[in-house]
RNA sequence: CGGGGUGUAGCGCAGUCCGGUUAGCGCACCUGGUUUGGGACCAGGGGGUCGGGAGUUCGAAUCUCUCCACCCCGACCA
């Protein structure tokens, strides 16, 4: 049991919080609500930043940078999506300070006011149609897509690492498409490819479908998303991509030529998933040991202890270590040897398990003895004594078990959670007594949505794309309802 | 932004009610030694604007006012 970190069952969120403290992911910065990424959370964000890149290229995407502010006026174009951001961004009013006449410190230059404020973009739809009008004028120009990863500004009230933080870092994709079916394939395209790298290589299952209209990103047609669901059975909306239509296109009046000679708006889609997802991966596969990270996104994917009692041995240990030490990397492993002589052997085996190494490999003067080497594995806690010889190979085989298993046991408990109910009592009770993802009829409107929401606390997460999609009556108003949709309390 | 709680060494805390030596303990850190297969032990040592500011007092970590930060629960949200 990991010293000081308090158990799951006791109190989740406080497991969380000092689990994000104590594997060195992040911290509470000086300014409120806002974090600090430490060096070892930074390694699996870039990990996940690297792997996300890599696919966005694959589809045809390619990398820019828009600025960090929009100029105000700019946000008010399109009517929804101010609506939606207005009430939490941060906002530029001027551009320099002077020393404080009455004494120490400086104050605002109150003759430095910025004639049109700036907006800290909480998100770049703005910006970004209002350059795209520059770059478009003929169906040839299209489709244009882009990606940014960027920070964003929403100041919330409320925040958690990772989970909500007033800044975050993110990527945000925006196309721009001469038809209708072409932007609404690229918004689908994109959550396919958010599901298939929270599934391979976050090892989180997720449920893809669309938001409702209370749930859309403001200024959208459509919201897809992403939805995994936590160890505590809340939900955890992980990854969204947004069929805007020409709303946009119009706001901007972003227009072009098509083929046939005629002018239409152009059509346009935006993507986008950030550092909330440090937190699902955080949630999703940790215990009380600490972090527990597939293997594909650990910085570090094997850690190897010697055990020693003098120079001598560890020299005679170093000599076998380092054989292995090349063998792994050359099969593009990445490995610790950690043979600081300030630790015992326990008390490293205690903090990469906090850590969320994968796999550990201790090494003794027993082991030269017999040619073997202890592997232990994170996700299991268990552990076994194998030849030294070829190693390798069997650390290799075991990071693709662990990969797999712990995608397996995520799973396994939202199948254990994901409760499907005929009645609001059964709805009620479920939530109350199990937690999780309720599969319900809802009868489609938003009056019973809001209705759900304010006497249960939980919502719609989606409408889920796949699964079962026959209809029966909605759990509240007894009204048709075409398929059952996703409820869940969530984050 | 409402309700509750907490701010004392890098971390975790005691001391605060009832003001009074030089502010203390555990972990961590430094030095030396013994240790090393699941968070070692002994000895010595360093480290403090007691969250900030203002006030009361001969004297404030302690009392008063005020501001700030963080945590938990709500409302809001990726």
């Amino acid at each position: 049991m990991a010293k000081g970190l308090t158990k799951r069952s006791v109190d989740y969120s406080q497991w969380y919080n000092e689990l994000v403290a104590k594997a060195d992911l992040a911290e509470n910065s000086a300014v409120r609500g806002c974090m600090v990424i430490k060096p070892y959370g930074y390694a699996i964000w870039e990990k996940m930043q690297q792997e996300l890149d890599r696919m966005f290229k694959e589809t045809g995407h390619e990398n820019a940078y828009f600025p960090l502010f929009i100029p105000k006026s700019f946000l008010s174009k399109e009517a929804d999506h101010v609506e939606g951001f207005a009430k939490e961004c941060a906002v530029v009013t001027h551009y320099r300070l002077k020393n404080d006449p009455d004494g120490k410190g400086v104050v605002v230059d109150p003759e430095a006011k910025l004639e049109e404020e700036l907006i800290v973009r909480p998100t770049s739809e703005t910006i970004i149609w209002n350059t795209y009008k520059n770059w478009i004028q003929s169906y040839r120009d299209l489709p244009i897509k882009c990606n940014q990863w960027a920070n964003v500004v929403r100041w919330e009230m409320r925040t958690r690492l990772f989970l909500r933080t007033a800044e975050f870092l993110w990527q945000e994709g925006h196309t721009a498409h001469a038809t209708k079916q072409e932007a609404i394939e690229e918004t689908q395209t994109m959550i396919q490819i958010y599901a298939d790298f929270a599934q391979n290589f976050m090892a989180v299952p997720v449920v893809q479908g669309v938001k409702t209209a209370n749930e859309r990103f403001a200024g959208a047609l459509d919201t897809y998303t992403i939805e995994a669901l936590m160890q505590d059975g809340k939900a955890l909306q992980s990854g969204t991509s947004h069929f805007l239509g020409q709303n946009f296109a119009k706001a901007f009046d972003v227009k072009f030529a098509t083929k046939e000679g005629n002018e239409d708006y152009v059509w346009a889609s935006s993507w986008g998933v950030s550092t909330r997802l440090m937190g699902a991966l955080i949630m999703a596969h940790s215990d009380d040991h600490g972090l527990v990270l597939p293997p594909k996104l650990a910085p570090i994917q094997v850690a190897i202890v010697p055990i020693y009692r003098s120079e001598e041995d560890l020299a005679k240990i170093t000599e076998k270590v380092d054989v292995v030490v090349a063998n792994l990397k050359k099969r593009g492993i990445s490995v610790k040897f950690d043979d600081s002589d300030n630790r015992k052997p326990g008390w490293k085996f205690a903090q990469y398990e906090l850590k969320g190494v994968p796999v550990r490999l201790a090494v003794g003067m027993r082991d030269l003895e017999n040619g073997t080497v202890e592997v232990a594995r994170r996700d299991t806690l268990t552990k076994e004594v194998v030849n030294m010889d070829g190693v390798d190979e069997y650390v290799a085989d075991l990071l693709e078990q662990i990969q797999e298993t712990i995608y397996q046991k995520a799973l396994d408990f939202r199948a254990e959670k994901t409760t499907p109910v005929e009645t609001f009592e059964e709805f009620k009770s479920v939530l109350e007594e199990k937690g999780g993802f309720i599969l319900a009829h809802w009868d489609g409107t938003s009056e019973t949505e809001q209705k759900i929401k304010e006497e249960t606390k939980a919502t719609i997460r989606c409408i889920p794309l796949e699964g079962d999609k026959t209809s029966g009556v909605c759990v509240y108003s007894g009204k048709p309802s075409e398929q059952r949709v996703l409820f869940a309390k969530a984050y």
